[in-house]
DNA sequence: CAAATATACATAATATTCTTATGCATAATA
DNA sequence: TATTATGCATAAGAATATTATGTATATTTG
């Protein structure tokens, strides 16, 4: 994904909060989006992209519906209710990594 | 460390920025300092504290000193010059990490 | 037109990091 | 006296990612 370690654990937070925004996305989709939206810093791995989706398709976060345009595959992912609901409780987690790292990192950040 | 993921990748900025503010720690008293700056939000296990210290003095971030006090041995770590350097680039990828995940999550953050 | 690149999915071997469990030992507290 | 706190350490296993590889079609470039 990157050369910094920071960004593992972050995959299913990225891919949640992507899905939760748009109607339906496929995986290579998902990685162009990624890399435009972080100007190339960001690129998802498909060794890691893709046991990913699957992983939050067997949770029940997502749906896949398969399709063929211009003769190429495309899987489809789209969000559950229940993945709606992780998405929120992952971005919260986010918000709260962020403050307790800057807590810890910056002395000018003071939890509470 | 937490039931959050994302802070897998963490453990090295954090011990590395610690001891880069102090003179010298030992390792469970790193885990208090963490858990006191961070209100109990974070508490780092002995598991993932100490094979960390020792991947640190292996790679020269860190010398250690051992102690004995009140009959009772202590490992006090240090960082080294290559680790103050390193520090600052942990650092840098900390703020690079954020702004990328809040240009991800937050349409209101662009990145540049 | 042939070769390279882009599109599109997938998995297996390996590396890294962390959790959980366990072990040893002393000091302080309930 | 039993539990908790202090202090270190490692081993088994889980989770997540990297790297490499495989298959296949479409498009672009030299």
């Amino acid at each position: 994904m990157s050369n910094s370690k920071l960004y593992k654990g972050s995959l299913t937070t990225i891919i949640l909060k992507l899905l939760n925004e748009s109607d339906k996305m496929y995986g290579y989709e998902i990685t162009q989006k990624v890399k435009e939206l972080t100007k190339g810093e960001l690129k998802i791995t498909e060794g890691a992209l893709y046991p990913a989706l699957h992983k939050l398709e067997a949770e029940g976060l997502l749906d896949v519906e398969v399709k063929k345009v211009d003769n190429r595959l495309r899987k489809y992912y789209k969000i559950t209710e229940s993945g709606t609901k992780e998405t929120s409780n992952k971005l919260n987690e986010l918000a709260n990594y962020i403050a307790t790292m800057q807590a810890l990192v910056n002395p000018k950040f003071n939890l509470e």
